[in-house]
DNA sequence: CATAAAAAGGATAAAAATATCTTTTAATCT
DNA sequence: AGATTAAAAGATATTTTTATCCTTTTTATG
C-alpha cells in the first residue's frame, strides 16, 4: 500500500520541514543522523523529490536540501506520487484486473472503503498542517 | 500492508470456498485456470495454508485442496498472518520502531486508525461470510 | 502389488525493491 | 581562476519477494 520508499521520503520532508528553511538548507547527512534511512538511499529519494519540485534544492558549499513556503504547502499524497508512482495507490487492494471504484470486486467493496481513507488523509494533509505546532522532531521520530 | 502472496491465498482458497468440499477436492491447475495466479506459487502458498490447518488437502488419485466446514470458520486474518507472518500487520505503518498503538507517532494517529480498521475487517471476516449468498466465483474474480 | 495421481518439499531462478559506490556538475569562497 | 564543497546522476551491488522446476512421498484404485 505504501513502499519502504516512501515512508522514507515523508520522514525526510518532515525532518526538512521541521529543520530547514531557504536560509538553512541541510545536508542528507544531518537527516540521516535523526531519521536512520540508508544515507545514499535516503539522497536518491530526496533527488527525486527535488526534481519534482516538491522539494527544494541547492548543490555546492552552504547548499543542501530545504523546503520553501510553496513546498510546504504540497500533500504527502504528492510525495508517495512521486516515489511510488500513480498506480500503486489506485491498483485494486487485490489486485484484481479490472476492479475498480466503479466496478469493485467482494473483496474490493469490503477493505476499500478504509483504502479510500486512507487516500484522503494523505490527499488532504500538506507537509505545513502535519509539522503545524509541533517543535521538535522528537515528535515524530520516537526512538 | 499485504503482500501478493496474501491476496494470492486469499484469492485461492475464496475459490475453494466457492467450489470445494470434502466429497469435492480440486487440483491446483483448476484453481489456477480461473484466478490466474502462478500455478507452482500457488501450490506453495497453499500448501503452507494447509500445514497451518487453514485448508485441508489430501494426495493422491482423487486427491486435492478443499475446505471443510470447520476451515470456513477462518478469517482472513489468519491466512495473512500464515503467509505474511504477524510482523508485517502490527508494525507501525511508518516502520518507526518503538511506535505502537499505545505510544503512537504524528503520522501513526494521522494513518493508523484507517490501518486498525482495516485489520479489524480482515480479523472478523471469515471465509464463511466472504462466500454467503455468493453463487459464482465471477462476482469475486471479474475478467 | 503396481501404477498413477496429487500434494509436499527442496533447490534454484528471475524480478523487484532496497542500498551503496563512483563520477559529474554546480555553487561558493578564497 | 582555482580549490573545495555538496548535490545530481549514473552504475553497480545486495536483499527480499516472487516464481519455477524437479524430485520425493503419500494415497487411492485397478
Amino acid at each position: 500500500m505504501l513502499s519502504n520508499s516512501s515512508k522514507y521520503a515523508i520522514k525526510g520532508v518532515l525532518y526538512l520541514a521541521l529543520n530547514s528553511n531557504a536560509d538553512h538548507k541541510v545536508l542528507v547527512r544531518d537527516i540521516y543522523d535523526t531519521i536512520h534511512v540508508p544515507e545514499a538511499y535516503l539522497a536518491k529519494l530526496l533527488q527525486e523529490l527535488s526534481r519534482h519540485g516538491i522539494i527544494s534544492s541547492t548543490r555546492g558549499p552552504k547548499g543542501g536540501f530545504y523546503l520553501s513556503d510553496e513546498d510546504r504547502k504540497h500533500t504527502l499524497l504528492e510525495i508517495v506520487k512521486v516515489i511510488d508512482g500513480e498506480h500503486r495507490l489506485n491498483s485494486c487492494v487485490m489486485g484484481i484486473r479490472n476492479c475498480d471504484m466503479d466496478n469493485p470486486c467482494v473483496l474490493h467493496k469490503l477493505v476499500g472503503g478504509n483504502k479510500s481513507k486512507f487516500i484522503n488523509v494523505l490527499e488532504s494533509t500538506t507537509i505545513l498542517d502535519l509539522v503545524d505546532g509541533k517543535k521538535g522532531v522528537e515528535e515524530f521520530f520516537p526512538l
